[in-house]
DNA sequence: CATGAATGAGTCTTCATTCAT
DNA sequence: AATGAATGAAGACTCATTCAT
């Protein structure tokens, strides 16, 4: 009466493959990424791939859910802090230690030529929400307390903020040296230039 | 005996052609686009694109090197100013403009799949040399002149305005709105504070 | 757990295409083979046809080494036998016999087309020397029985019985009426007279 | 009023294009000799190929014709000879000289993979026809005189005189060594064997 | 469930031939 | 007559997905 043989081994290899395409997705780009090599990747058969996913963009949108919910749980567990401006740096700080997994940046850039795709739009839009979603607040919060610049709308800020993490994790892949951890102190500075409230006209 | 060809009339299809192509590229992804779409895009016949360029990829190639070409030639017409400063926010003025063209982000990404061939990394390479080339002999001049702060090394300041021009093409795209025009004027501020020499620790 | 495919059927299915590609190559000449008119001969899709061979050059490369392997055995098959001269004219009755099959002068032909690839040179080599390393014991030995002449050397007898042979095989295909069983008799009688010590100058 | 240009430069621009194609046919064989490549090779532009030869098939069937009117010019320039078994044996002698053009052979190759064409049947049989009108009388004649075995058929002689002519012709491209030069004689002494009266049974 | 053989739609690229100049 | 740019039909090969075992 077994449902499926063990919940655990399951999941483990759904995990597997997940690990697979991420690999794989990074290094080669989603269109050069075969399922074959995933399935090598994860050592299983070609079958059994389609076990676990219904198509080849679907491990990729659980990779992308994956993120998301890692982020979601990141922000959850700040939830007690009283240090509006201080949460925005750690987070930044978070992403960028994020990074040091090389395949992220490459996994990043493997979404990018897919972002025509609706669903993929859709996963993307729901994790720029909860990034947004997270720091929106703490940036308001920042702002109410006088810790950070107010002539420039939350909305906007926390798009800024974004912005220079993007920028940050595009060139970790280019081809000048520049290394997520030697640049990590830049970055935190970078983004207290770009929230601080005293600013010489 | 006729010369045949008129060259002119060569430089415009093969212009032509580049241009589709960079539409096509642009808003499917390079593997998604196909040579029959860009043809038909060019309105060309499917044999005529390699009578111009010998493979898919060499296409983007000659995107990338008039692109290339096109910030050289920025530079060089900056040659006489005083100003060195100003130069540089002018520069990332200019990038947003351009910008403006909506294949411009697109096509960005549509190369990040490509970044493992060595031809298209070598094309990259020779850009970002062409920017940091550009920007670099600005910033050293500016920090002379004490206009910007000198505590970093110059080809790291250069480093830190192309990831901010960088997060700002990629957001372009983004799900949420964020046009060029209407952050043109933060993306300059952002530069100003990044460069600026007085900011309090 | 199924082992999944019968190693049996595998084979089958692989000889079927070697078939089907004789037939084609035979018929049509190599390049004006299309894996379709394969795929079509030998019942399979075409996808199948790259399972059990990477290119259509695989193929005919696969039908010369069964030919070499094909002959290889013949001469194992001699092992035991002491009149060597017997031996090499059962080996050009053996070879017009198998000529018999109407593709063989046919599949000759497209391979010749072929000579310049290195592969198939090197088959086409390994295929010569398994002839070659065939007669030539049995021409030595009887040479040294008196059998034969000796005044040419073993190796270049060998090489004129070859030459008879491919002459033969040739015709076949000529547009003059020639066919192998009416001119078995005569082949043999060739080569003896080739071989033949008295023979009044 | 001028016709054509000058039909001295015409009649020089078509053997040049025959004879660049015999080069591009022999090395690369027929299919895979582009039009483009004889084009470069004669020195002419790709259109002006079409002047002279309606279709690159055309090229092929117009070397076959010219060696057919060589043969059978050879052969009427022995008219007035009374030693037929000697002509034979100097066609022989001639068909192994021309072997010598290292194209030879090469072109024979390639002519082989178009069997299936009607027209290249036609100009083949042309061909056999010629050569074997050429020889059949002699072949006649020595029997009559009693110079040759008549025992066979004179036809069948003649085949078998071109058998050997053209295994010999086939070996020149094989992998072990075998010259033109070189085994010439031994050429001539086969067919005198095949011929010979006197012979043991 | 696991497997890998089978499938065929889809793509880049080649090349003989045409035709405007 | 000579040129070479333009054309599009054709063909080898790839790969996501299905399915029998």
């Amino acid at each position: 009466m077994a449902r499926t043989v063990d919940p655990a081994r399951y999941q483990a290899r759904r995990e597997a493959i997940i690990d697979a395409a991420l690999t794989r997705f990074a290094a080669d780009g989603f269109d050069r990424t075969t399922t074959a090599s995933i399935c090598k990747a994860a050592g299983i058969g070609s079958g059994t791939f389609f076990h676990y996913f219904p198509t080849k963009l679907s491990v990729l949108l659980a990779i992308l859910d994956y993120g998301t919910k890692e982020t979601s749980a990141w922000f959850s567990a700040q939830q007690g802090r009283t240090d509006p401006d201080e949460v925005i740096i750690d987070y930044v700080r978070h992403a960028a230690d994020e990074a040091t997994d090389p395949r992220v940046a490459g996994f990043i850039r493997a979404v990018g030529s897919l972002m025509a795709d609706p669903d993929v739009a859709a996963a993307l839009a729901r994790d720029e929400v909860t990034v947004h979603g997270g720091l929106l607040p703490r940036v308001e919060a920042a702002q109410a307390a006088g810790r950070i610049r107010s002539e420039v709308p939350a909305g906007r800020l926390c798009a800024w903020v974004m912005v220079v993490l993007d920028g940050f994790l595009d060139r970790l892949i280019g081809e000048l040296p520049f290394s997520a951890p030697a640049e990590r102190d830049m970055l935190v500075d970078t983004v207290r230039r770009i929230l601080s409230p005293s600013w010489p006209p």
